[in-house]
DNA sequence: AGACCCCTGCTG
DNA sequence: CAGCAGGGGTCT
């Protein structure tokens, strides 16, 4: 579920409940969700920074060493903060947090999410934050994104969902920059010339900052770390729609499969 | 690039 | 009942 700009807003929504708070008790409910050290080790220690890596949120908590609580969401992974005296969620609870101000509860459906107790320090090294580069960052430049698509024969979209290439964009971002950028999913990805590099490289910068202003994209699962859903899900182009008019040409947006992954884009569009 | 795996729930 | 769902991993 959780792409980069609704990772980026459950950030933006936890930090102030969580930022200078001491963690009072840790529970863990699902033991298999938990990886790295001791969650124990987390009591006592206060909320020092919130950061995003790609579709990854760092905690950043203080101690000697200091250490950092690292959360991918999955599919259908949610971490909201509730204040004392809210409707506490019941299904699918696996992890509680306590702290002063209220609770912070990990929820997770399907459980292809993770929470992981990691050592400060030099984090992006571990293995499992070793990402491509960010998007939205200033030198994301049709430069950078050319170097990453020249010489691959695969498909466009596939080296997009690449994390180890490019970090944060997932199946319904991809799908949308593609279609803004009027490229089609399945060509190669060395093989687009260097306009469509460029375009494609503000597409992908325009739908992120578009979708982190409306909160992100809720179709059933997803909400903020308050609880509330994204509303991006209306300005999407062709995600979703197969069937349905393009915005640009009104011919029926259609779906293939990728990767074992539904695609939509425009026949007619997307070249 | 594809198949299969992880897991639960919803839809047709 | 089968098929599908925003994540990723591993193995051909």
């Amino acid at each position: 579920m959780p792409e980069l700009p609704e990772v980026e807003t459950i950030r933006r929504t936890l930090a102030p409940h969580l930022l200078g708070q001491v963690v009072r008790a840790v529970q863990l409910l699902t033991p298999s969700v938990w990886r790295g050290r001791d969650p124990a080790d987390l009591v006592g220690r206060c909320v020092t920074a919130l950061d995003r890596r790609g579709k990854h949120l760092l905690i950043s908590l203080d101690g000697s060493p200091a250490v950092v609580l690292h959360v991918h969401l999955g599919m259908t992974g949610r971490l909201v903060f509730l204040p004392p005296g809210a409707p506490v969620p019941e299904r699918h609870v696996h992890a509680r947090f306590s702290f002063d101000g209220g609770e912070l509860y990990y929820q997770d459906t399907r459980r292809f999410g993770y929470l992981e107790l990691l050592p400060g320090g030099a984090v992006d090294r571990h293995p499992r934050l070793r990402l491509g580069p960010e998007p939205l960052d200033a030198d994301f430049t049709a430069g950078v994104l050319q170097g990453m698509l020249a010489g691959r024969r695969a498909p466009v979209k596939a080296v997009l969902l690449d994390q180890h290439i490019l970090a944060g964009v997932g199946n319904i971002y991809a799908d949308e920059a593609l279609h803004r950028a009027g490229v089609h999913p399945l060509r190669p990805a060395g093989d687009l010339s260097q306009r469509e590099v460029e375009a494609l490289r503000d597409a992908l910068r325009e739908v992120l900052e578009e979708a982190i202003s409306a909160r992100g994209t809720t179709f059933s699962d997803y909400r903020d770390g308050e609880g509330q859903p994204g509303q991006f899900v209306a300005h999407l182009r062709v995600y979703g729609r197969e069937g349905e008019a393009c915005p640009n040409c009104g011919t029926p947006v259609a779906r293939e499969r990728l990767g074992g992954r539904s695609t939509y884009f425009c026949p007619r569009c997307q070249k």
